[in-house]
DNA sequence: CGAGGCCTTGACCGCGGTCAATGCCCGTGG
DNA sequence: CCACGGGCATTGACCGCGGTCAAGGCCTCG
């Protein structure tokens, strides 16, 4: 039912089967339909996602309606814009499903229960963050340096089934570069493999 | 002596001023020298740099020896890769001086005994990383979409003493462009403020 | 004074953006 | 079952932003 957050759980947080079972019950799962909202711009995320089965997306507009994807956030991974609740401020961000999603709803009440039942969840919840910085710290470096070509090669090799389930503008979004782009760079790329 | 870390300690991290008074003597000041390094790609980075004075530099080198500067830091700010110690990786950072700096060590025994003295420091230091997040965040979303000339102006909007105080090829490198270009840049700029 | 670092400028060019046309796939309704 | 339309990928023509290379000027410092 909950296999991937249960798996996270118990392999990632430190919590045993006992402790798990007592509160499973509470854990607030949530359906998304292919397109839908779960954050809108201009509102607080007061809420984490975590993603148990489906796709999601983080991404935000542009003063010219231009839309910039920071994330996309598979099976396993964590949505949210924790910022925003922090600091209560109104997000730029928008969160939506690419496909059907069901997604685990890890609220403060939640995350707070988890740190009693294990001590260390607080320095688990460290390593999630600074993973999650490493990640954006080595987008950034790609953005600065490198060519389109090579950031895309980057990107297959992270995510190389995220490029079979979203539409290729999508990654060209993500990759700031336009689609007719990623057109021309996965054709050259082509002829180079069909050449060695 | 140390007035940047001290009302960093008071005021944003609850300390109250006798245990400020307590533990000041136990507290690990480094000067470096303009030019210095503190941390050099390939070894774990095990300490965390508070900038009481001067300004630090993150950046690293891709595979053609060609430098992406991550982050400045002048005083007030930090400066670490905390995942290169929390996954015990070697780094793929530099840190270095750009001025003769004077900082404040924040070792991992000096963390613990903030968190025991004062209990809301853990919740201050997940603002701080998230306002890292914010930060990196906002950066990733310009470089995506954004020309040279904005990523320009939103760059001097935000540091505008950075500006002043590093030669331009450094901001160059920062906006992910060449010093040529920021100078044309520049110029397009200065004419363009003239004729209005 | 000379040397070296940095900024600027110019000439040239290639990567990637823009715009438009075409083709493909697929869901929907006649 | 086919016709139509919409969304997406591809391709071509064109061009402008920004990279590359080279030269020159302006600092500071030895």
């Amino acid at each position: 039912m909950l296999d991937n957050f249960k798996s996270f759980l118990l392999e990632k947080c430190g919590v045993d089967e006992e402790s798990y079972a007592g509160f499973e019950p509470t854990i607030i799962k949530q359906d998304v339909k292919k397109g839908e909202n779960l954050l809108k711009s201009g509102n607080i995320c007061n809420k984490t996602f975590f993603v148990e089965k489906g796709l999601l997306r983080i991404h935000s507009l542009n003063e010219e309606g231009h839309i910039n994807i920071l994330l996309f956030a598979p099976e396993g991974w964590i949505a949210a814009d924790r910022g925003s609740f922090l600091f209560n401020l109104p997000s730029v961000y928008f969160i939506d499903a690419i496909e059907d999603t069901q997604v685990v709803i890890l609220d403060n009440p939640f995350l707070d229960l988890l740190s009693e039942i294990n001590p260390h969840f607080r320095r688990l919840n460290e390593r999630l963050i600074q993973n999650h910085v490493r990640h954006l710290n080595t987008r950034i470096t790609s953005l600065l340096g490198d060519s389109a070509e090579s950031r895309y090669l980057k990107f297959i090799k992270l995510y190389p089934d995220i490029l079979l389930r979203v539409p290729q503008w999508m990654v060209a979004s993500y990759l700031g570069i336009t689609p007719e782009s990623l057109s021309r760079v996965r054709k050259s790329l082509s002829t180079k493999n069909f050449n060695s």
